[in-house]
DNA sequence: CCGGATCCGTTTCGATACTG
DNA sequence: CAGTATCGAAACGGATCCGG
């Protein structure tokens, strides 16, 4: 009877500490699921976030290791952003969003053959979003 | 050529009004992972919630359908929540999120053994999770 | 133009005190 | 015990300005 376990301590905290809010999995969704780089691509998303939230979440998340800036801006003024491995490893929990959501939030616009793939086999189709590089180029291969 | 998919919709947006905050989560995971079901469990959590929010968060997730008021309070003045089946299916969803933080939020008081099991069989745990009604029950089976 | 920074009115959060 | 009421602090978000 003298467990190990007395607190019971699964602690979700220190993520919701940064990723708690509205925009920073928005933000790493466009990175990950979308093929976005640039800030102003960010800013196009449906959702509209403004310039100084988006400056904001950018700093942070690259603060905590997610993301990256990568190109310089020669003369074009092109700044990128790139996910970093701790930002890659989010593609499952922002899956397991999309999925909930296209469940129990509709309507939903996510891609039905998506949500099968998904529920065929999760991991597998991380790995792929994951070495695509995007939900789009997924989709294409899976058959079209 | 002519796609369906012109413009890339796989939303997370929706489920970020709803989740998309310190809290929401949190409550879920007491309920789900940890056996609370009173307001006074969820104010006990070592993150310190304020009466107000936890009152609000509670209403927001029985109004999204998440969760229930069960108990009544006769004169025995207990009030319990429980997760609906919408509520239940935010496990695997919470546990991605810990395995995230256990892998790159160190440091995790998150059970190694939980860990394994997760690497092993993510579907597996959840579901084992989600009939033992908590982690604490979980780990017990896993052996001990 | 692009990637922000700054300003500012509005909304939301959250700690504490208080109530039925 | 299960919440409200209050109120200061923080976050939001729109507009605008600025350096390269």
């Amino acid at each position: 009877m003298t467990r190990i376990a007395k607190r019971s301590t699964c602690p979700i905290s220190s993520s919701l500490d940064l990723l708690g809010d509205k925009w920073s999995l928005l933000v790493m969704r466009d990175l990950l699921f979308r093929d976005k780089a640039h800030y102003r691509e960010f800013l196009a998303s449906e959702e509209r976030i403004a310039t100084n939230i988006l400056a904001d979440r950018l700093e942070r998340l690259e603060a905590a290791g997610l993301i990256e800036k990568s190109g310089e801006h020669p003369r074009s003024g092109k700044q990128t952003y790139v996910a970093t491995e701790k930002g890659q490893d989010l593609i499952p929990l922002l899956l397991e969003m999309m999925l909930w959501g296209a469940r129990h939030m509709p309507p939903t616009d996510t891609p039905p053959q998506l949500v099968a793939a998904l529920e065929r086999d999760r991991a597998a189709a991380a790995r792929a979003i994951r070495e695509q590089g995007g939900i789009e180029a997924f989709l294409g291969s899976l058959g079209g």
